[in-house]
DNA sequence: CTGTTAGCGCCTTCAT
DNA sequence: ATGAAGGCGCTAACAG
């Protein structure tokens, strides 16, 4: 029946006069109800109920200087990571009271004014680090609220939550060099972001160490080879792989920045006849879903992305309350996920399950990897 | 330098006085910058700039009465279909020059609660269908704010926006009766969601009609089975897909309320030693990225759900400007995907790409489905 | 073109 | 235990 245009301006006033009582009284029922008696609770309670009564939030923001809200700067939700990253979020932010506004990059025309309105509408902001937001452009918005990056680098002012990511690639790469690999090759763009530019530089460090122990390996170059850029795009992948296939590249090993580029590339070389890890070996990051699935099983590393999403909000919600900033990032430990992509052998400890023994099968135990601690700094 | 526990006070007063103006000249170059003489305009920017000025969000909503956001209440985020939705529906409602303020259901205590704080600072909701949202709650939302459900039923004030379900489905198991399959079977719980309940509708409608034109295929039973109802959870699958090949189950041909049970099933399926589609056809529905990954690439219903959550936040943003809520549910049209999962035979177009001549591969190719649009009521 | 002045709806002392 | 009143920061007439 009510069919008002605008949402009915059912105001504290209204429900004040309802219950015939103060606004003060119809607010504290709102807040500290204890401390109103029983029978006026109970009117005011029941005027709300009758009236359907929601409290502006604009206004309670207004007066109580707070907009009980965390901001979140995401370049697009493709993939799980993203998604993880995102409900780790909003999850930690639901529990302290905190609403989340979302914002995603990619797209944007102007990224900037989006996310200046973004900052007039929280209390604090998170940025994953690899978002082009101009250095200035946080530096100022850091002046009138508190601003976290997600794997990102910090600065003056910006707290950055990371997962490892150096040694763990390196543990990686050196994995790859114990199989007896000798022509790496490191699949990303170091430019492109701070963690992809950290995970290079663990694969430099393999090299480092190698040379270091001395050249029990064969020797093609002492020197770790600089970097294939290309996009996180599945046509990247596939470029790579065709050019690895022809022999316009040379490499018997593939350290990839991820895992979405490592399935790319192996869905390839495999579709091009080449045989993975025999011809070559591939690695990846971050343990998708689809790393368990795939044939071989992805050797790669697991970085708990809800764990950083949930953190970020925590560490962003203690800086709104008055916490100084960390000028060191806080790094959270990852773990080495050998499948056998990299060259190790199945465990081959499946079982074909029985329908009546057996009614829930564990998707790892097909492929149940070695993992092994990467550490980190532990908030 | 400045470690000012809370924001700084930036007001709109400090910025009028550091430009030697009123408060409501500052206002003005905000919101018509057109109106104010050039060089005060200048000045005020200038001011603006120097302090890092950023309005605050929460007075200017008071204001103007309006939030300028949406809420947007999902159950989750895993898989990429919310994560669709949602890339839609911050797109449509970032163009509206609206924020998103976004809340995932699943795992919250107090879900009402969170709803009706959601509503506080939003000028209107969308929910998804699937959230056990108690319907007197929804209605008393609908008092102060617009609300839109998405993949559900409408009510009395409550917009819905769907897919094409029903007559999708049934087309898909007709076409499952048209390779000759008998014992088709029905993976989805109806109770569990509105979606679900329509597509089990045309699972439904399927059986009738074939009946009608006159048992020409194996006549096991002129109704339709009664659903398997189950969650929508990998191990569920695997459970059906255990039953199946120990023959506990019959069925040759099984439709799946959407793509993950289907792939789980199948995964299992072959696990077991089944072969799919010759022991046992599968199709799914969302066309979800995996469908084409798989072998046999999955047979199932492609619906545009990015475009189901800009058309949401689109409407929404409609009503919030006035517009009566439609009493009849607005439904996409959706496409049937035909790949091989059903029986259907591989197009076979594949072609070794060499890497000089074609670098770019289009994924497609490799298993290009027939797509048939099933036509829905367009906005 | 610019300044003055009411509110917007709620919270919060301060009285009573 | 409750009411009165000022103010949060900004917008929007209304004057000038």
């Amino acid at each position: 029946m009510a069919m008002s245009k605008h949402p009915s301006p059912v105001t504290i006033y209204a429900v004040a006069e309802a219950a015939g009582v103060s606004i003060a009284t119809v607010s504290r029922v709102l807040s500290r109800p204890d401390v109103v008696a029983a029978h006026t609770r109970a009117r005011v309670r029941s005027a709300i109920a009758d009236l359907d009564y929601v409290p502006a939030g604009s206004a309670r923001s207004l007066a109580v200087r707070q907009n009980e809200a965390h901001g979140l700067v995401l370049p697009e939700l493709s993939g799980p990571y993203y998604s993880e990253l995102l409900t780790g979020y909003e999850a930690a932010a639901a529990d302290a009271g905190q609403s989340v506004v979302l914002m995603l990059a990619f797209g944007k025309t102007d990224l900037v004014r989006a996310v200046r309105n973004l900052a007039a509408k929280v209390d604090g902001i998170a940025v994953l680090g690899s978002i082009g937001l101009p250095g200035p452009v946080l530096a100022g918005l850091v002046r009138s609220t508190p601003v976290m990056v997600i794997a990102g680098d910090p600065a003056d002012g910006i707290e950055a939550v990371n997962a490892e990511n150096r040694s763990s690639t390196m543990a990686l790469t050196r994995h790859l060099m114990d199989h007896g690999r000798s022509k790496l090759l490191f699949l990303g763009d170091p430019q492109s972001a701070p963690d992809v530019r950290d995970r290079y530089a663990g694969f430099v460090d393999a090299y480092a160490a190698d040379a270091r122990v001395g050249g029990r390996r064969s020797r093609a170059s002492d020197r770790a080879p600089a970097p294939i850029a290309m996009a996180f795009v599945e046509s990247e992948g596939a470029r790579i792989a065709d050019e690895i296939a022809t022999g316009r590249l040379d490499a018997d090993a593939l350290v990839c920045a991820n895992d979405e580029v490592a399935l790319a590339v192996i869905h390839r070389l495999k579709q091009l006849g080449l045989r993975v890890p025999a011809d070559v070996a591939v690695v990846g990051f971050d343990d998708l879903m689809a790393a368990r699935y795939v044939e071989p099983g992805l050797t790669t590393v697991r970085q708990p992305v809800r764990e950083l999403g949930s953190l970020i909000a925590t560490r962003l919600h203690d800086r709104i309350g008055g916490a100084p900033a960390r000028s060191a990032p806080t790094v959270l430990p990852t773990e080495l996920v050998i499948r056998q992509s990299c060259g190790c052998p199945a465990p081959d400890i499946r079982q074909p399950a029985d329908a009546a023994s057996a009614p829930l099968a564990d998707p790892n135990r097909r492929t149940r990897p070695i993992t092994v601690q990467h550490e980190g700094v532990t908030p």
